[in-house]
DNA sequence: CAATTTGTTCTATTAGAGCTAGAACAATAC
DNA sequence: GTATTGTTCTAGCTCTAATAGAACAAATTG
């Protein structure tokens, strides 16, 4: 699983951190059940603070993706793997689209959480 | 054109403001050509300071679907309009699958941003 | 033309988020 | 029992967002 952070970016290091994860599952990089490295593990080899890998790590927690305990880990969750695969066709449909039209990735998110609320 | 924004939001307020703004071109309730209330006038009823109303336009004229003049205001541009008008339907359509899945605005747009790169 | 409207630019201040740092602690794994 | 790993706490630094006030420039309006 290789994660790549841009510091100079406007988005958060833990959210690109969770974003990375997040897409490794979707694409199956990362199967259910499988442990992620530790936070101070992936700290050290990131050049993070600790802190800002396990911020991140806790965002997928509260997303259902991943199940954190101590002694064990960062685990990828049964339901969250499953249903992020499923998405991952419709997504990459939209994107090829926003795309085409030459909108930016803010632009789209935008969109995206109109309609959400 | 209602603009609901939430102070409590991790998300800016100038970007809340833009979102909800593109969000009523995409949607047609905002056609090309026509003028936004200037940034005076909508800093006064949202409760907002002007410079803040500003950043919200600036950047929609950032992404080309705002014209800026002094004088005269923001104006909706027709290729603004247009491409958002044709995005529109297969957003919605991503938006209705995620929701269906359970899934947060955040974990969409996450997916979406890691398939834009 | 003159007055008004509206965006642009500038400086300044305050509040909060993100990140780093260090330490102590608790639950799990081995 | 020991090592691993997440949890919690305090602390400080930096940057962005948001507010505020003022002066200015270009376009509209009458």
């Amino acid at each position: 699983m290789l994660i790549r952070l841009d510091p100079a970016s406007a988005e958060p290091l833990f959210a690109q951190l969770a974003a990375a994860v997040r897409g490794a599952i979707a694409r199956g990089d990362v199967a259910a059940g499988e442990r992620l490295p530790s936070a101070r593990v992936l700290a050290e080899s990131l050049g993070l603070n600790v802190h800002t890998v396990l911020h991140g790590y806790q965002q997928l927690r509260d997303e259902g993706l991943v199940e954190l305990r101590r002694g064990r880990g960062a685990v990828v969750t049964e339901a969250g793997a499953s249903g992020l695969a499923r998405l991952h066709e419709a997504v990459a449909g939209v994107v090829a689209e926003a795309h085409r039209l030459g909108l930016s990735a803010d632009e789209l998110t935008a969109l995206i959480r109109r309609e959400y609320s």
